[in-house]
DNA sequence: TAGTAATATTGCAATATTACGATATAATGT
DNA sequence: ACATTATATCGTAATATTGCAATATTACTA
């Protein structure tokens, strides 16, 4: 992120920017995009899909995960992944709900 | 953003990843919800209120502005931004069709 | 025209992110 | 137990982002 100051900001603020983050990079949003296309979904096609190498979906999916937005269940050796819907559910609404009172407030 | 492939995924996916990119900072966030706040702004009041330096605002409005979510009016010397209303619902609506899909297709 | 104030640009250092090869771990099948 | 397969972790190189001091630019004012 370069020299940072993510101290000073109010936890709303930074929640929102932390959910965006997410989102901010096409490999992710491809791979969110792609889950919930499936339903569910298993890591090794991700790597087909996206064109990236193993390690970097993985890390990827970390990411995701870490945000709340999967649910990961193991299901005999490949690791099944599934969009966690009220994570991302919460997630629209804190976006949605910041851009509302943004563009209702703007001139 | 590190060794970068994001030629590979598609115009919508990129699309997306670039207006989450803008939201990805808290200071980005607290600059648009500042001015959205006050309904118009003037630089110098965003360096006392968020803290940061006169050019690392001034950065960060561009990077606002290019995502097309800034209207920009020089006003004597001061330049009052706003926010662009049309900007920021086109932001809106691009992000919430991405979540509404996702989250009527997840399991 | 010189001085002042507001904003933009440049250059660079510090830090974060991204990508991947190598390797570890875990579960399954033989 | 050993090989195989799927995923995670580690280490590191390449790249991007962030922040700011110094400086330039622009508009106003005396």
């Amino acid at each position: 992120m370069g020299a940072s100051k993510v101290e000073f900001y109010s936890p709303e603020i930074i929640e929102i920017a932390n959910i965006a983050k997410v989102f901010s990079h096409p490999a992710r949003v491809a791979i969110i995009k792609h889950i919930s296309d499936q339903n569910t979904c298993i890591c090794n096609d991700l790597v087909d899909e996206i064109g990236l190498a193993q390690p970097t979906i993985s890390q990827h999916l970390d990411v995701i995960n870490k945000a709340g937005l999967l649910k990961g269940d193991y299901k005999g050796i490949s690791k099944c992944y599934c969009i966690n819907k009220k994570g991302l559910q919460n997630a629209q609404a804190l976006l949605s709900q910041f851009f509302q009172t943004a563009t209702s407030k703007c001139c």
